[in-house]
DNA sequence: GGCCAAATGCGAAAGATTATTATTAATACA
DNA sequence: TGTATTAATAATAATCTTTCGCATTTGGCC
């Protein structure tokens, strides 16, 4: 149950929290920006502000709860954290995002990050391309 | 000399370009956001409004002259391009920057590329964590 | 030097995100 | 179950980064 996952973070379990949620659990788009999910709302006849998207958003990055993406073009994508942690794949035409792990990368990055001292927090990998079916449209 | 790489991409010869290429150039820090330009423009006593440091970045980057990166943070960075690509590497806690080549890496990244069927254009790899001078600190 | 298209500077605008504050709702507990 | 306490929300304004529009200036070329 989500108010499990809320209360099990600390987050009051509140009607806007739950909403947003479910969006990013049900939503058929996996990445979702803040506005995106807004409108998810609006379109299931939630009153919920925008600023209370970003909000509730930004509190679920900081309880593990969501993942906040900063891809190409301005606005941050959120998704899901689901434990797994995995890099992506992104058409540059249509926006589609695949997603991918590769255990030899991840290798690596951890004896770069340890060649030069770091401790590393995070890392992200983004691959921009064409997809294959924008491959063919054009 | 710099008016060469200018006229070379088909840019006329003008005075902000030529001194935001000098700043790019000369500044200790590589990885400069379009105000940290416009600050050093200042300081070396050009009148250069911020609008055309923007515009002077973008035509730079489409002409291949400079790489803009997305780091965390708002604000974009820029950085010459010296036609080798590399990755980054970031301290979440003093904003430095190191950066990195790995072959297996780059390697593995176009075979993932190949698998899921995309045209790669472009990718960006960068790995977060405390650099060591922030772990001593600490 | 003078013409003309292109570039600049300035201010306004746009787009994304965050802050403020009065109101409302969730939790704890009597 | 009702109430007090405290946190969360809605609405709006503010902020921050980046881009646009337009009058003015400049660079390239004769
Ligand atoms: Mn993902
Ligand atoms: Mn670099
Ligand atoms: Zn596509
Ligand atoms: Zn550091």
């Amino acid at each position: 149950m989500k108010s499990q996952n809320l209360k099990k973070v600390g987050l009051k379990v509140t009607l806007p929290r739950l909403k947003i949620l479910e969006i990013l659990g049900k939503s058929s788009q996996r990445h979702m920006t803040a506005e995106d999910v807004y409108k998810a709302l609006l379109a299931a006849g939630e009153e919920i502000g925008l600023a209370t998207v970003y909000r509730v958003l930004t509190q679920f990055e900081a309880a593990g709860l969501v993942e906040r993406h900063n891809f190409e073009g301005g606005q941050a994508v959120f998704e899901l954290s689901e434990g797994d942690h995995h890099d992506h794949l992104l058409c540059v035409k249509c926006g589609r995002v695949d997603e991918f792990v590769d255990d030899t990368i991840e290798r690596r990055q951890h004896s770069i990050a340890e060649k030069f001292g770091y401790e590393i927090t995070d890392h992200c990998l983004y691959i921009y391309g064409v997809c294959p079916e924008c491959q063919e449209a054009s």
